[in-house]
DNA sequence: GCAATGATGAATATACCC
DNA sequence: GGGTATATTCATCATTGC
């Protein structure tokens, strides 16, 4: 498949040539998603039960020399339901399955033996693409790709519920800001069980393939022509190549998936000593300008990180918990072209134990009670309720409560971040202690609801933290910065940066909650910032044409900078734990389009 | 209508033991 | 290595109260 995109034919990429080569690769990832394919082609037949209703005494004939052969009957039924009863392809289909099936039982129970499959020369004719489409319809990512039930769920989806599946895809694909024609033709080509992962990378795919004016309207093209057509197509091949080679690592990832460290700090924290600091050499397209730094949740499904990593130029994801920073824990995961050396904190340096942060409550704080840092301050807090409840269980006893007690004070504590602040009296942290824990100015949230500074705080950065990694533009910017900041929540990155002494020449800023923005609105004007703040409350603005009006009047970003939604991925979320296929997280994918484009810009 | 409240587990990693 | 226990988690939604 290399072969095909590295020769000379690819200054001339032909759509309809790409669309084969991109159809295969789809497909081919797609059939590499499969996870368990002797269950799932089993549910395949006994849940939809088309495959016995059509059989005649002929059929059964036909059926019996395959089972001969030594076939399933579930995958000769279901290779005849795609291929009718054309005994070559019917055959063919049956030893492509085999093969897979052969290949998994030498490496069961990994996503390894992925890889062979996608050099199988069988799987290349189109019936067999259909085929095992069909069965193997499992997102690769999924979070829970293994699981048998999910398998089962996916046959038993009858025509109507597929459709309703596809419409849903194609309603977020356009929501994500691809064009109504390639989200339907995408969904089209690729079939309704590819993931959107495979339907954004067809997509991206046609349009960089396409003529040159990817994302850009017609009144953009000149400005941008000199890039695309000044290098005869190369910028083209190149693009087209690098997707190419995202898709191709797809698979080198399955195999090594990311892990957390056991320590979260990053390439070094503060307090860490310079000689174990660890240098990274960054891939070549990942480099600046313009500079890019993205954060996430750090336990995010399984595949969620492989997947960001590969969007964002293959970099690996610094993983650090704030809790090296202050008397919180909040672990998460940065992917950015930041230098890493030369890193400097922003002072004074916060408390770092709970303590030190509170003082008032060592006095009432048990000995039993071991915390010396907060978990992560999630969007939510404790009812008075449940502090009630704990007061009640500690007032039954004098003195140290039983071990069981104690285990579930403990346990709530934990769960919920209380704070002991009287005798036997625990509470939930207050707005303006968590605005100080994570950095922000005391009161910068104040003036909306409690409910919305918990969860605008929640969804926020660590300032410490983050000022921390991007501590290395102070020298590179002394006379300012321009940022892109997308999704940008009640300021944080700004705040770091300002707090870094880093002046704000212009900061675009996407922020999709009022509340947030206008918080961010009255931040920019108590802190006099002499820059320009220019708002959007959609990233589906920021298409090629805004980004290049914007470049135009504020020059060229130095910075783009964002956390997209962690609804989807959290472990919090009991309900939509969907991963980067959900409806927030997925917005992820609206970070990706717009680095890319900002990419494309700067290089002109 | 808005804000606050309270009930709702599962996915994942890690530690520990055998 | 495999099984089990334990810890942690930028949340969602229906209900209640004002």
């Amino acid at each position: 498949m290399d072969n095909n995109l590295s020769g000379e034919d690819n200054d001339n990429i032909d759509w309809d040539t790409e669309d084969e080569l991109e159809i295969q690769e789809i497909q081919d990832m797609t059939f590499s998603s499969c996870t368990d394919l002797r269950t799932t082609g089993q549910h395949a037949v006994s849940c939809n039960g088309e495959a016995s209703s059509s059989s005649v005494p002929s059929q059964s004939k036909f059926i019996q020399q395959f089972v001969m052969m030594g076939f399933r009957e579930e995958s000769i039924a279901k290779a005849i339901k795609q291929n009718g009863e054309n005994e070559g392809l019917v055959l063919d289909a049956l030893l492509t399955l085999k093969a897979l099936e052969d290949s998994r039982e030498e490496q069961p129970n990994t996503s390894s033996q992925l890889k062979p499959y996608i050099s199988s020369d069988d799987s290349s004719s189109e019936y067999n693409e259909n085929f095992l489409d069909d069965v193997y319809e499992e997102e690769s990512w999924s979070s829970d790709s293994d699981s048998i039930y999910s398998a089962k769920q996916c046959y038993l989806k009858d025509e109507s519920s597929s459709l309703s599946e596809k419409e849903h895809k194609e309603r977020l694909l356009v929501n994500m800001g691809y064009p109504v024609e390639d989200a339907s033709i995408a969904m089209e080509r690729c079939g309704p069980g590819a993931s959107l992962v495979e339907l954004t990378d067809f997509i991206y795919a046609a349009q960089m393939a396409r003529e040159e004016d990817a994302y850009l309207p017609e009144d953009v093209k000149p400005k941008l022509g000199h890039i695309l057509n000044g290098s005869g197509g190369s910028m083209k091949r190149k693009m087209y190549n690098e997707l190419c080679k995202r898709k191709k690592q797809r698979v080198i990832c399955d195999e090594e998936t990311i892990r957390l460290p056991k320590h979260m700090i990053g390439y070094g924290i503060p307090t860490e000593s310079v000689s174990t600091m660890v240098k990274r050499t960054l891939p070549e397209q990942a480099i600046g300008p313009p500079f890019f730094y993205y954060e996430n949740v750090a336990l995010a499904p399984k595949g969620v990180w492989d997947t960001i990593s590969r969007f964002l130029y293959d970099i690996e994801p610094e993983f650090v918990d704030s809790k090296y920073f202050c008397a919180a824990a909040r672990k998460r995961g940065y992917v950015h072209n930041l230098p890493v050396e030369n890193r400097f904190p922003l002072l004074p340096f916060p408390p770092c134990t709970i303590h030190e942060a509170f003082p008032l409550t060592k006095k009432w704080w048990p000995s039993w009670d071991t915390r010396t840092h907060l978990n992560c301050l999630q969007t939510s807090i404790a009812s008075a309720r449940l502090t009630d409840r704990i007061r009640k269980a500690m007032e039954d006893f004098d003195g140290e409560p039983p071990m069981r007690v104690q285990k579930y004070v403990l346990d709530e504590c934990r769960k919920w971040n209380l704070v002991w602040v009287g005798r036997n009296k625990v509470a939930p942290l207050e707005p303006d202690e968590v605005e100080m824990l994570l950095g922000f100015p005391k009161n910068h949230t104040r003036g909306i609801s409690r409910t919305d500074r918990y969860k605008s705080l929640g969804n926020s950065f660590q300032i410490d933290t983050v000022a921390y990694h991007l501590s290395v533009l102070k020298q590179k910017f002394p006379d300012g910065i321009n940022v892109l900041s997308l999704f940008s929540g009640i300021g944080g990155a700004e705040i770091a940066l300002y707090r870094l002494g880093i002046p704000l020449k212009n900061v675009i800023s996407v922020e999709i909650c009022e509340v947030n923005r206008n918080i961010m609105k009255s931040w920019w004007e108590q802190t006099n910032q002499k820059g320009n703040l220019i708002d959007f409350d959609d990233v589906q603005q920021l298409d090629g044409d805004c980004l290049e009006r914007l470049v135009d009047s504020y020059g060229r970003f130095d910075l783009v900078i964002g956390g997209s939604p962690c609804n989807n991925l959290t472990g919090s979320n009991r309900v939509s734990r969907d991963g980067l296929e959900g409806k927030e997280s997925s917005l992820f994918f609206h970070y990706v389009r717009i680095l890319d484009l900002v990419k494309l810009i700067t290089s002109r």
